[in-house]
DNA sequence: AGCACGCCGACT
DNA sequence: GTCGGCGTGCTC
């Protein structure tokens, strides 16, 4: 008799522990490690998911309790046994539950609708058509005529002999017309499941480039490290166009020549067309890639040819870090510092992180590549557990953009009020009669408006939450305030809620804002917007983007999204409107991002052949990470900023656990947070702050506080946050209380 | 999580 | 008498 044990499809923590089941004969096959099995579970016998992660022939149990799986479902992708441990890993390390971390690691076909790709392909020629639809053309067939007409314009070469074929709308595929067609034998409706090939294959023979020098012996040293079997972590460390990416594929040719395979992340807004294009031109049918818009099924099937040996490399998100290859040897992490890369749903990992363990487990080697590398991964570097390359050339002729600093107190004092400097103003001018082009940046944060009353300065704040709603525009006038934490949505007041005053009135400012600002002050200049309501269509995106690159304007304004990657040589000049905003929020890390930015938006001027300049206004010129981005200077950077987190006890010096207390009664979450401090309190090796309220004190109507645990041993976190569960568990006069943890 | 079991009041 | 309210506890 063989028996397994199986982790239920149930995340919660009282069941996250092992079951174990009969094995019925039928299924013995079948029922192996990592399999998807169907279980009878609970009095009721009701049937659920779950995950088999072990086998024995022993009984653990009452073997007369013990009950059958129903079935094991037909999934041709079992685990590895590896990426089971590192869910295992996932597990402790990130305190959730077990089911949710095989869940992140295991391809889990979604029980999503089959898309069926229904197509239209026409029986008769191309000229036969076109005299059929004459024919019909004089007859009451509108409906027909309409449909061919339809599928003649959809005109594409197809390999198979057929020379054109239609994509029609569902409905019109399923409609009367369509189907009359068919039975006259001039269509053929076929309906096959859906395959798309991720991104199509055009591969062209490419000359490869001649490395510089710093490339040549990145990979040089690679390659050593490599033949010889020596797993490693690189980190590159390369400003915006060193040519990071030539490095990693010859890094990753090397390793697919010994029959080992490779993985290359990428954050998802990077993960474009042209990116992927330069791997497919290289490696042509070995590579693969998921990304956001694959459905569960397409990215099964690109893990499931991952796992048969038919790709050798894949590119995607951090999602692809668990691609199941046999013979993993090589993971590129492109990008490092992205944020993207923390996942937000239980387990909350860093991709970095576990990039690092599953490759130590499988001898693997990783490479980091950023021109604004983490703490995180510098700090490995500098303790030796990380080898540093850095490339401080361009592979084009492109030179560094000159960078000037504006105070914009000065400004002020000089009697100007306006959001731009009079050196951004000249430069926007100059630039606006030499026909190049601008991009002006703005920080989201901050300059998200609210309404507050200028009469008693209350701003007005969400019912559910305690964040100020933020103002929405239709047709140039705010007439809705939305909650961006809850979505809760409210009309705009005629008068002060609180004071009655009808002084209200938005404050801060918007992308929309600023773009009315430089259309007032430069009415010459062809202005674009980007931003989340610019870019509401599916393709909005792409299209503001081709706009601006075929120079059909001269201006461009946005947030981040402008400044992540995208190549506009035509860009001479870039405008930090406010570079130090991203300071003012009370994130440990506000400095390093505020430096990544800048260095980022610096980075998009003067691609192309003549020169970049930068403008960056700020109101604390002094501040280092203002100071070390104008320079271009990491290392300076780096050496205050991690003197900073040294004294405060931030990562990645230490460790902090964010314990988060909610309840629906306030003082319930009061009295609860003050007793776990109290808790906390014997232990010495752990810094404990607050509890205060959280950032957000009142979410969805629930009261939040707020304990932050710093310690230098991690494991010292991990123990206290299972002391504190289980407190609450035994302590049933706090139910209704719940407690999210998050490590940092 | 979700379901049975059990112990109370209200009511055809 | 029984139906159904929710509180409690268990799930191989």
């Amino acid at each position: 008799m063989i028996f397994a044990d199986v982790i239920v499809d149930i995340s919660v923590k009282s069941l996250d522990r092992p079951f174990q089941y009969k094995v019925p004969k039928d299924w013995e096959k079948e029922a192996v490690v990592g399999a998807q099995v169907v279980i009878p579970f609970g009095r009721g016998n009701r049937l659920i998911q779950g995950f088999i992660i072990g086998l024995s022939e022993e009984s653990k149990y009452d073997i007369d309790k013990t009950k059958s799986i129903e079935r094991v479902e037909k999934q041709g992708v079992t685990v590895e046994s590896h990426l089971l441990s590192l869910a295992y890993w996932l597990k402790e390390n990130y305190g959730s539950t077990m089911n949710d971390c095989i869940k992140t690691v295991i391809p889990v076909r979604k029980e999503v609708k089959e898309k069926l790709d229904r197509r239209v392909y026409p029986l008769k020629s191309r000229e036969e058509m076109e005299t059929l639809l004459e024919e019909f053309a004089g007859k009451k067939y509108a409906a027909r005529v309409r449909i061919m007409k339809e599928l003649l314009k959809e005109d594409q070469e197809v390999s198979g002999g057929v020379s054109y074929s239609g994509l029609l709308k569902a409905a019109d595929v399923t409609s009367a017309a369509v189907q009359g067609l068919e039975k006259t034998g001039i269509l053929k409706i076929s309906e096959k499941r859906q395959y798309r090939n991720p991104i199509s294959n055009e591969y062209a023979e490419e000359l490869l480039p001649v490395l510089n020098r710093e490339q040549e012996e990145i990979v040089t040293a690679f390659g050593e490290d490599f033949s010889v079997g020596v797993r490693k972590n690189y980190l590159i460390h390369g400003v915006t166009g060193s040519g990071k990416t030539e490095v990693y594929m010859r890094m990753i040719e090397q390793v697919v020549k010994t029959g080992r395979q490779a993985i290359v992340l990428i954050p998802e807004i990077a993960l474009t067309f042209q990116t992927v294009k330069r791997f497919y031109q290289r490696f042509g049918e070995e590579v693969s890639v998921i990304h956001s818009r694959l459905s569960g099924g397409e990215r099964y099937d690109q893990f499931l040819r991952a796992k048969n040996g038919e790709i050798k490399i894949m590119i995607g998100p951090r999602s692809a870090l668990f691609t199941p290859f046999q013979n993993l040897g090589l993971i590129v992490m492109d990008e490092e510092h992205e944020t993207s890369y923390a996942s937000d749903n239980p387990p909350k990992f860093h991709a970095r992180e576990v990039a690092i363990k599953r490759a130590e487990m499988l001898g693997a080697s990783v490479v980091f590549g950023s021109a604004t590398p983490s703490l995180e991964i510098y700090l490995r570097c500098m303790n030796g557990e990380c080898t540093l390359f850095t490339m401080k050339n361009r592979v084009s002729h492109a030179v560094f953009p000159q960078i000037s600093i504006v105070d914009m107190r000065e400004e002020f004092k000089r009697k100007n009020y306006t959001i731009f400097s009079h050196l951004l103003q000249e430069k926007i001018e100059d630039r606006l009669h030499k026909k190049e082009q601008i991009m002006l940046f703005i920080n989201r944060r901050g300059y998200a408006g609210f309404v507050s009353c200028r009469s008693c300065g209350e701003a007005i704040e969400c019912e559910n939450c305690s964040v100020s709603m933020k103002p929405h525009e239709y047709q140039g006038k705010v007439t809705l305030l939305k909650c961006h934490y809850c979505g809760a949505e409210k009309q705009m007041p005629k008068a002060c809620p609180s004071c009655g005053s009808k002084y209200i009135g938005t404050f801060g400012l918007g992308t929309q804002q600023v773009e009315d600002m430089v259309v007032k002050r430069f009415p010459e200049a062809r202005v674009l917007r980007m931003d989340a309501d610019t870019t509401s269509g599916k393709e909005g995106h792409k299209k503001i983007l081709k706009k601006f690159s075929t120079h059909q304007a001269d201006i461009l304004i946005g947030t981040q999204m402008i400044v992540k990657g995208h190549d506009f040589p035509e860009v001479t000049l870039v405008g930090v409107l406010a570079a130090d905003l991203s300071l003012y929020s009370n994130d440990y890390r506000s400095a390093e991002r505020t430096f990544e930015l800048l260095v980022q938006a610096a980075g998009r001027a003067g691609r192309g052949e003549k020169p970049g300049e930068v403008v960056l206004q700020t109101y604390q010129p002094e501040h280092y990470s203002v100071t070390t981005a104008a320079r271009g200077d990491y290392e300076g950077f780096y050496r205050q900023e991690i003197a900073m987190r040294q004294i405060l006890q931030y990562p990645p010096i230490s460790n902090i656990l964010e314990i988060l207390v909610c309840s629906e009664k306030k003082e319930q979450a009061e009295r609860l947070s003050n007793i776990l401090a109290e808790q906390i309190e014997a232990s010495d090796k752990i810094r404990r702050l607050g509890p205060v309220d959280a950032q957000v004190a009142k979410l969805r109507n629930q009261y939040r506080r707020v304990i932050y645990l710093k310690s230098p041993d991690y494991k010292m976190l991990c123990r206290q946050k299972d002391i504190l569960e289980a407190f609450l568990n035994e302590h049933l006069e706090y139910k209704d209380c719940r407690l999210i943890f998050t490590f940092n």
